[in-house]
DNA sequence: GGCTACATTGACGTGCACGTCAACCCGGCC
DNA sequence: GGCCGGGTTGACGTGCACGTCAATGTAGCC
């Protein structure tokens, strides 16, 4: 049971992505569109290499916290060393704290509702309870 | 400076809820048609209650988990006492564990994404401290 | 050579969450 | 009466993130 090894030299289909991600193709076709990734080339063909699969698994990550593509264009490409100027950097800056600030509200916002979330649960199995005694301790 | 004082009896029309949450009085009347709201209405005007209010607080912080509407439905009518039947109940507690577990997933995404714009953060610092020194302590 | 499996590039369609605009009504005020 | 600032209901448009489908290419295998 070989358990997913990522050999630096390893390349990969577009499939095999794809599977892995469980995501389509046309997704990670439309995530290089939209200047996510740059695969490199066999022929036509792409081949993903181990620094585009963290790539992806980067944006996945960033659309599981509702970051438009282009936000995570903005976190995922420019990695500060891309920025230069003075300005561009502040700018950068700028972008990063607005995140935080937002990641920090999530945070918050996950709390709560996850105490919610128990809460219904518990009501919920008080009636199931109450409906079908005899699984009060399942 | 009265710190926005929530009396049980009072009344809000649409344009002074949207102000309050920022945002446009179509979204709550879209709101409306997706089932998460039922105001009462004074002719034909929407008439909000404090408890439309939370509904519609409920509503935001939902978006702001990434939820969609018909998922924050779910979550804000079905408040338990609605499903009364055994599968229905347990339908609901299999919805309930469901939205638990992508909370505990974001949960844990955010801590990582933080610590990542933490990182980007310094290396952002630096650069600017060595493009511009006089700066290096604001 | 032909089949299969996978890849490619368009081009158009789709679902969600609204934005925008038109046409209308209604209470208050001068 | 006229106007203004709100509110209302359609109806259509829009941006995002893909889905779907057609046409085509290509490598491997029998």
């Amino acid at each position: 049971m070989t358990p997913t090894i990522v050999r630096p030299g390893k390349t990969y289909t577009i499939s095999e992505l794809a599977r892995e991600f469980d995501i389509t193709p046309r997704a990670i076709r439309f995530y290089e569109d939209s200047g996510l990734l740059a695969p490199a080339r066999d022929g036509r063909n792409r081949v993903y290499s181990p620094r585009d699969r963290t790539r992806l698994k980067l944006t996945l990550r960033g659309k599981r916290l509702g970051f438009s593509l282009q936000e995570i264009r903005q976190l995922v490409t420019m990695d500060g060393s891309v920025a230069d100027t003075v300005p561009q950097l502040e700018a950068f800056l700028g972008v990063l704290a607005a995140h935080k600030r937002q990641l920090a509200q999530q945070l918050d916002d996950i709390r709560v509702t996850l105490d919610e979330l128990t809460l219904h649960e518990g009501r919920c199995r008080e009636l199931l309870a109450s409906a079908d005694p005899r699984r009060s301790k399942a």
